[in-house]
DNA sequence: TATACAGCGTGGTCAGACCACTGTCGGAAT
DNA sequence: ATTCCGACAGTGGTCTGACCACGCTGTATA
């Protein structure tokens, strides 16, 4: 009982492995040790050292490459979003639930972009756009950023994953809608905000 | 090329469980088979049915006892909130956006109950909370109930754990301000139900 | 009847083997 | 000297068999 880790080694091994990555000091894109190594240095066996390493790929946070090695990732959508999209939308209410939810968190985030209220970058923003074109998904990265909160981004960054692989109708492009939502941002009013993402998303008239 | 999913056994096995699941149509807390029973009925190795069955672990799909058996889990709460916090949340600044992305969650299922708009429930279950103490944990389930939107169910589920893990102070239980929000969202204005969640929340006077 | 124990099935772990794939490094051909 | 190609080492992918620890259950015993 003084051991509260005593089961679950594989737990242990990608706590382990995390606090290598931390010391070591890591980045998206390294590598890290190869199995055999691993399993050296941690001193259990080959087996375990993959139930660790498979669960973390499953959960996007590194990619393996055979006859490479296992590499830090960057985790965004991946095997997690279609393994959760099998496994949770299996009708058609979740279906629309994941659009329902996509939209109340990209309302949050334009929300959010209107506490920080940073105009330049909004400003700056706007004039990338009016000379190049760019998607609805880096549109609201952009938002996402200018709202600086991180959990919301990979949220959103699921969210939007399982939405594309809804394979919902796709709605045309429309750069002027995009200016007027920018626009209302600088202007502060948060209804107006809303009113022109509900525009964007042709949810009103 | 013909075959996409030619690639990684573990996932085939993922997938392959899912179905098995879903045709036997097993419910929250069933059986399922052992390892050496899929192993034997996929045809693949048991190390590779473990590492299928770990990742789903860790994904807090299923849950294993040994000497026991492999069970399905009534997915909340888990393994995966435990890793998702200590491998994105390594600074301050990630705690508040915690916080702050929680009370955006739950506004939205506050607005999603004023769409909803199912009187006669939220009547009922003010009558109960007259009567009897609810927990905040409780008090937002009802809401998500309310709101009927499983997917938002689940991301409150995860971020509401995130958070009581990360030991922010805990408010003071105040019943009045449960009551009195579930009057505002009687009424049906949006600014007013968003003021007494603040008030909830202490943010606001 | 009530208890204790042995056996069986389960998950947990390890070690070793083999395959497929990738990058490299040196030798051979040009 | 340059280019090309094949052997080789390292890596992940998978399978097998073995053993352990644990929980349940039925039976034999007190």
């Amino acid at each position: 009982m003084n051991k509260e880790a005593s089961n679950k080694v594989y737990i242990e091994i990608v706590k382990k492995i995390r606090t290598m990555i931390v010391e070591d000091g890591l980045k998206i894109g390294d590598k890290i040790p190869s199995e055999r190594e691993l399993s050296e240095r941690l001193q259990v066996g080959r087996s375990s050292v993959r139930e660790a390493l498979r669960a973390l790929e499953l959960l996007g946070l590194i990619e393996t490459r055979r006859g490479e090695g296992t590499f830090l990732r960057d985790a965004r959508g991946n095997q997690l979003v279609q393994l959760l999209s099998t496994f949770i939308l299996q009708d058609e209410k979740a279906k629309e639930d994941v659009k329902d939810t996509l939209q109340f968190i990209e309302m949050d985030c334009l929300r959010l972009v209107l506490q920080r209220n940073n105009v330049e970058q909004i400003v700056s923003f706007r004039k990338t756009l009016e000379s190049i074109n760019v998607s609805d998904e880096e549109f609201f990265l952009k938002m996402i950023e200018l709202g600086d909160n991180h959990l919301m981004y990979r949220i959103w960054i699921i969210l939007s994953n399982f939405y594309r692989s809804l394979n919902f109708q796709e709605e045309p492009y429309s750069k002027s809608k995009y200016l007027a939502l920018l626009d209302a941002l600088l202007l502060g009013d948060e209804n107006v905000v809303l009113d022109k993402y509900l525009q964007l998303r042709k949810l009103s008239t």
